[in-house]
Formats: C-alpha cells, structure tokens, sequence
DNA sequence: ATACTAAATGTAAGTACTTACATAAAACAC
DNA sequence: GTGTTTTATGTAAGTACTTACATTTAGTAT
C-alpha cells in the first residue's frame, strides 16, 4: 500500500481501525445512492424496515436483538420511521409495556420502490468481493466467530497478564525491603480490620520474629517494586505457619499471591514440615478462594489465635 | 450463524454494517483496556500520538491525510492532545498559517507506558486471525485496491444506469402518445427558450408535419411511461432533418437520447437518405455533446432556418 | 501592486449511534 | 397480596467523528 498509508503500515495493530475505515467507505457511498434518488427515506432506516417487511410485527427489543443495535437506537428510529408514516404501532394485548410495530402501506411501497437499487448494491458488492478474490464475507463470519469464544478484551487482558506474571520474580528475604513488608501488610489490615500488638512487632522486625526461629519471608518483585509477600513461621516441631500474606491493589487478581503461596509450601516442605496451617478471617473472600485452591482445608474446631480478627483456620494436606 | 442475526442473513447487501459491528466490537474492547489501566489517555488519540512518536513534527493536514481523517478531526484531537500536554505546537516559520505539532516528553512517555499493551493489543490479534483461518488483513487491503479503481458508488450507480436502459424500449409513433410527444418538447424548449410558431405546428399534429412526408417519430418507454421522444422530418430528396428530441429530466445523462438519436439515423438509412442534419443552439450543451458523440460535424457556414432559436447546423456523416 | 484563487486551519452543527439513567408494567418470591 | 426483581421502553447526554461554512495567509496572474 501506499507509503503514506500509516493506518495500513500498523496492521494488527489497527484493524479495528481498517474496518471502521472500510465499512464508513461503503456505507458513506450507499447513503450517497440512497440521496441521488431523493426518496424521503434515510439509509439507517434500512435494515429495520427490511426487516419489518419480512415480519408481521416485533416488538422494539425484539428489533434491537435482531439488527444488534441498542434498544435507544431502535426507538429513535421507530418514532422517525412512524413519523415517515413508513411504520404502524399497537400495543400488545397481553404486555401494556412492549410497543409492537408492523410496517405500513406507505413503507411497503418504499421497499418496493428500493428494491432494484437492493438488488444492485448487491450485485455490485458480489462483484467487488470477486474482483478482489478474497471471501471477505467469510473471514468476516470467521473472526465474529472466533470472538464469540473468547473477546479481544479477554484476549489482551490473559495476555497482558501472562506476560506480567513472568517479568514478576519471587526472592527470599532482604533487609533492603523490610519497609515494603512492613507497609504492604499494614494496608490490607488497616483497611479491613486493626493492627494490633503482635503485627508491629512481627512487621517491625521479621528477621527477629520470622527468620530466626526458621521461618522464611518472599517477596514478589516487578520492575525492582516489590508487589507481594508472605511470611511463613516455623513453629518448631515440623509446625509451620503461613502469615502476613499481602499483594498491592493493583496487582490483585493476577494470581501473584498464588506464586507466594506456593513458594511458602515449598520452603515448609524443603524443611521437612508435617503441618503447614494459617489463620485468616472469612471477609477476606479473595484470600479463603485461593488457600482453598491451593489444596488448605478448614480446621472445624479450634481456639487460642494470637490476632483478634481470626475466626477461620486452614491446614494444608501435606501427603 | 445464529439464524435470528438478520444482518448476516442480508449477506452482501450489509458488508458495510458487518463490518462496522465487527470494527465497533473491536475498538471497543481496546477502549476498554485503556480504560482499565487508567492512563489519563483516550484511545482516539492512539494512533495521532504514535505517528507523531515517530515522526518529528507534522501540520494539521499532513497529519489528516496520514491518518485518512478529516482536518476538523484532527484539530480536535490537536487541542486535546495540546490540553493534556502530551503535544507541543508551534508555528511553522515560513508559512504562518501553519501549525506544527511534535510529541511532548510528557506524551513519549505515555507511549512508551503503552507499548507493552500495544504489543499484546498486537499479538492477541494476530493470534485471532491466525484462530480464525482467514486473512482478514490481506482481504481488507484487496478490497480497498479494488474500491480505489472504482468506488462503490459509481459501481451501483453504472450498474443501475445499465439495468435501466436494458428496461427502456424505443417504440415508433402510435397517436396515444401523442400529449407525451408535445409535452416534453415544449419542457425544453420553454426552459431554454420560447414556443415559436412551427413548434405549436409540429407539436399539435406530429402526423401532418412529420409522417405523412415520410418521416418517424420515436418513444423512449420505461415502464409504460414515455420518457423520452425524437422526430426526423423528411424534406424529400433524401434530405432528412433531425428535430424534437427529449428526454425527461430525471432520466437525462442515462444516453436515452443516444439511443433516440441511433434509431432516428438508422431510420433515415434504411429511408437511404443522402443526407441527415439537425439544428440546435450552442446552450444545449449536452446535446452537441451527443450530436458530437454521435458523429455529426458542424456546417461552417449556413443560412435560412425555421426557428429563431437556431445558432448551429450539423450534419451527419453518411458513408 | 492588485486581484484572484487556493491552501491551512478553525468553528458550528449534524450524524449515527452509544452509555447511563429513569419509569412503568410484569413476573416472581414468600 | 406485598415487596422485590426483571423486563420493556423512554430520555438525556455523550462519543467520535463528519459536513458545511468561515477566516486567514500564500501563491499566482496581470
């Protein structure tokens, strides 16, 4: 193409645009026919009338499926339409709410008078498709059909999270991010309950409090700012507990704590654990779903917790 | 597909719609991703703001013809743009009128933030057409080509032009059109001129001053109705004089009068007349153009002439 | 130098829709 | 039967452009 043709020159990139371009080509020169025979009809009028003129009468939601518009469309038209005298309108019988419309005499004779202008914007188009020898038609149905399973939305969102996830490193503890440890786990506290006295020393000083005695800390890492962590204690005696677990807003949903998570059980399974258990609140929904995903099961009955905000425990199935 | 998509039932006759709904569906998904990540930044100015990034500084217009958009589009874009601070401007030093915009760091930046979604904007594409089979790309850039040789409205439009002639039959005199024959002469000649006094003659009994000397008159019929009329008068000797031609105004410029004209000669041929010529005025621009057309040379010099109105001779080339 | 045309930009209003919100009737839950 | 949710429709305002027209400056002819 053209070398002046940036839109073309972005291929992918701007398909969506080419389209658009495409189709506004088309339809613009149609609307231009459409004006040459000065018939008091507009273009966008078209496909409705054609369709009321294939039915007995529909109602303005049942339009609106048909031709995929929104239903506002298809009332700005309906009371153009019925304005033109081209549609007749009645109530239904059985729903005082739905607005069922039928052509009219005058629209029938409008569709008659179009048909042979139909017919060669048909014809016309045939031979356009065939001149260039490619089934536009088709490819189109195929790509509509290809979103129908998965929508571009869908698509770039599970790309870009994919390629997120593995610029995202997991690291054990380093003194450089004791302050991210400290304010990433305060934020969902605060936000959900209280600090109380064993979170600040625990935050304050999780070599003394969590490494000492064996534990381990990681870190979730992207583009050198830390995201993630988790704590995981060592209780002494194979017993090992998950805690201070804390992803950042907007990295939530991305399954980063599900990478911490793992690593956790990892490091409690390299150190020989027989139980692997953690203490959590039921408010926290997003965090239950994912202990309950990575195989921890709720402990029915228990008691002594050091944090007031428990009122649910959790053990993993070490095999 | 699913039967109740009456768009896509209507095949060809609703490219332009399909692909504005494939386009929209599109657009509107990466609309949504923008959004998503909340950078201060609409889509629309996606693909201004990137060919600025590569481009050093560009005008208004250059960018409007660049990005196949209208000039009012793109000042619009310009001035948000501008608001944001991702653009700078400045006068053009030798052209006054000129405004030349070139990307601000403040906008490199934003680009450089979206690239990452840009690329998987890139890839899930590519990977949508690679599902779906088609070349949608290739087939769009077909199309367009063939569009650029002839559009779609000259497509249509010679396309009706041909099915309407092919539906025009050209009759010879009978007395019921005999109203038509007066009426659409006295059309032109009043637009152009005034009725003389052989006009009245000749337009009130076509019998008397053309047919009983030999001569024919013609109807152009499209769908009983008479759209267009010639007459050609025989002056004995094998002269022949073509005159009285019509055509309704909404079927001019369809070559009706062509096909009049043709079988007027034709006529005097088969009469084996030696020579056949027509008088007009120069104001008639159309017709010279299809006496011209149709092989009729200006008479330099001549004299004596029935009607007032009366500016140029020609006659026809008999071999 | 003057007059005209053409080019570059700007502005207003329209177009063909959409989204967001409002309202009334119907359907359902209990 | 009463309250709540859902469905059908309507309305207002926004969106991403366009067309039509206006203004200013440049270029060209004389």
């Amino acid at each position: 193409m053209n070398q002046a043709d940036f839109i073309n020159q972005l291929q992918e990139l701007a398909l969506g645009t080419r389209l658009k371009r495409l189709s506004d080509t088309l339809m613009g020169d149609v609307a231009k026919i459409y004006k040459d025979e000065h018939l008091d009809f507009e273009p966008r009028w078209f496909t409705m009338l054609y369709l009321l003129n294939k039915e007995k009468s529909l109602s303005i939601i049942e339009i609106a499926d048909r031709l995929k518009l929104t239903h506002p469309a298809v009332v700005q038209f309906a009371n153009q339409l019925k304005s033109k005298k081209f549609v007749l309108e009645k109530k239904d019988k059985k729903d005082a709410r739905k607005r069922m419309l039928a052509i009219s005499n005058k629209g029938k004779l409008v569709v008659e008078k179009l048909q042979p202008i139909l017919i060669q914007i048909e014809n016309s188009t045939r031979e356009l498709l065939q001149e260039s020898g490619v089934d536009l038609l088709y490819s189109i149905e195929k790509v509509e059909k290809s979103l129908l399973t998965q929508s571009m939305y869908n698509r770039v969102k599970s790309g870009l999270k994919k390629h997120l996830l593995s610029e995202v490193k997991i690291t054990p503890f380093q003194s450089k991010y004791r302050t991210d440890f400290k304010l990433l786990n305060e934020g969902w506290i605060q936000k959900f309950f209280t600090l109380e006295k064993s979170d600040n020393q625990i935050l304050s000083n999780p070599e003394k409090y969590i490494l000492e005695s064996g534990g381990a800390v990681f870190f979730a890492v992207h583009q050198k700012k830390v995201i993630g962590t988790i704590g995981i204690s060592n209780h002494g005696k194979g017993v090992f507990e998950v805690n201070k677990m804390a992803v950042a807003e907007e990295f939530q949903g991305l399954s980063i704590g599900a990478k911490l998570l793992t690593e956790a059980i990892s490091f409690a399974k390299k150190k020989r654990a027989k139980q692997v258990y953690l203490e959590s609140n039921t408010k926290l929904r997003a965090a239950i779903h994912l202990y309950d995903k990575l195989g921890f099961k709720q402990v029915e009955n228990f008691n002594s917790s050091s944090y007031k905000r428990t009122n649910i425990k959790m053990t993993y199935a070490l095999n």
